[in-house]
Parts: C-alpha cells; sequence; structure tokens
DNA sequence: TTGCTTGCAAATTTTTTGCAAAAAC
DNA sequence: GTTTTTGCAAAAAATTTGCAAGCAA
C-alpha cells in the first residue's frame, strides 16, 4: 500500500518560494541561490534544487531552457512567451495575445496529442538594440 | 591585424557532418559521436563537440534545446518547429505552414529587434498517443 | 614546412544524490 | 516520537579546454 507523504513547510520552503515569485527574470539556479542566501545564509545549493524542483512537481513555478544548458524558473503559469537576448542574455515575458496562433489542426489529425507549446523568440532587446 | 583562419578539411569534419546531414532524428552529442565512431573508431568525444560547434558557427546546422539540458543538433535550417514526445522524448520535425503566425510589429514597435523564433509543442507522439 | 586539428585527459559547469543531523508535525 | 527535510560533500552528467602529436595545405 501506498503511504502518503505528508510534505513539511520548512523555513527553506517558504523563502525560496516567496524569492521565486516575485522574481520576474527568470533567474537561474545558482542565481535563486544567492538572493536566498541573503535570508538564510546557510541554505545549501542542494536545497534549492530539491525546491525548485518540488515546486515545478507541483506546477507552481515552471522551468525553462531557453537556448541554454542552464534551467532558468518562472513564475509566471499563464500562457505566455519569451524573448531571449542575444547579445545580454536577458530574458523577458512577452504577451502576443492574439498576434500569435497556431492552428495544431494538423497535427492532431496526424495522431499527435497536444499538451503544451511555447515560442521562443531570439534578438535584441531595447537598450542593446540601440547601441 | 587580423589573419585569416584557413579552416581545414578533415576526415573527422567530413563524416561528422555527413552523419548529421542525414539524421532528422535530433541527435545529442553523444548520440552522433557513437554513430561516428562505426566510421572512425578512434574520433573523440572532444572533437565531436569542436565540430558542431563549428558548424553551428559556419551556420550548417542548428543547435537546439528542448525543455532538457542536453543539447540536440538539427540539420534543417529552414524554418520549422518542433514536437517532444513526453513519454518517449522523440523529437520530431513540424510544418504548421500558415496554421502558425507569429505578428511580431507589437514587440518591433517596444523596440525590439526580432532576429528568429522558434515554437516547441509537447505532448504525445502517435504511438505514444494511443497506448 | 606551417599551423590547424586531433586524441587524450583533466578541468569546468550544472545538477543530483547519499547520509547523518536537524526540523516539522 | 516519527518522518520529512536539510547541509555537506561527493557523484554524475554534459561540455570545454590544454597540450603534444598528427595531418592538411
Amino acid at each position: 500500500m501506498e503511504r502518503e507523504i505528508r510534505q513539511r513547510t520548512t523555513q527553506q520552503l517558504t523563502v525560496i518560494s516567496a524569492a521565486i515569485q516575485r522574481d520576474h527574470s527568470h533567474p537561474s539556479a545558482e542565481e535563486i541561490y544567492s538572493r536566498v542566501r541573503k535570508v538564510l545564509p546557510h541554505v545549501s545549493l542542494g536545497t534549492v534544487y530539491r525546491t525548485l524542483q518540488r515546486l515545478v512537481q507541483e506546477g507552481k513555478i515552471q522551468m525553462l531552457f531557453l537556448g541554454e544548458r542552464t534551467a532558468r524558473y518562472d513564475p509566471t503559469l499563464a500562457e505566455h512567451d519569451h524573448f531571449i537576448c542575444q547579445r545580454c542574455g536577458r530574458v523577458e515575458d512577452v504577451w502576443l495575445g492574439r498576434n500569435r496562433q497556431v492552428n495544431f489542426a494538423p497535427l492532431v489529425k496526424e495522431g499527435f496529442t497536444v499538451l503544451a507549446h511555447s515560442v521562443a523568440i531570439h534578438g535584441f532587446c531595447q537598450p542593446c538594440g540601440r547601441r
């Protein structure tokens, strides 16, 4: 029989979770770690990774790979896209609304089951573009 | 003064390049390595990485990150998208044509310079979806 | 011959994991 | 008191790099 795992609310979870919730810069685990350490100086990077993993599994944040091998974390769950600056590396949320449409009917007709999708846009952000 | 680097056509380059050109399964460096080794048993993984990097820089192939931290390589340069199966991990090229429209005008108006974009679609491929 | 490229191994970078101690419930 | 979570350190996974020797031009 499966025993239920009762998860606990630790101080680390609270702080890490809060840190990501208000950070829309798409930070990496390392960046979150350095921010969390200002509040909990003894937190370990392993705990940050485990907690991020837990939050992803609980569907509270998403993990992104945007053209590099480092994972970034995003607290925004609503359907949106990402702009990645080729010069400074900054990632911005992009809300294209009805300026962006993808009709999956042809795929579905071929037998694919579509669950989610995302658009990654590469280029130069405002400050980088004008120099 | 910049001296021009005259690149050389080695056997390794030829074999690795040919291997990717005909492989549309979006292989990782490790997978390409094991295929190339059948022809050049003494090739090293480092050479595979260096050669892939060179081909990417020369614009002959593209490097993709599709929701995981391993890079995959794609010989198809024409504008297309990718379907990633959540169950088996397979990546397929997807040609949505005019069933897919992204209008960047609002972004451009905000000062972004758009150079490229891509759509990643997640779900189940045909065999995985029907089981 | 010149100097780019390779193989090998060691180093880096990013993330995961084992384990005893600490914290939550 | 029991079970989950943590910190630490070591391990793993993916990629890069230094260097002497090999090979292309």
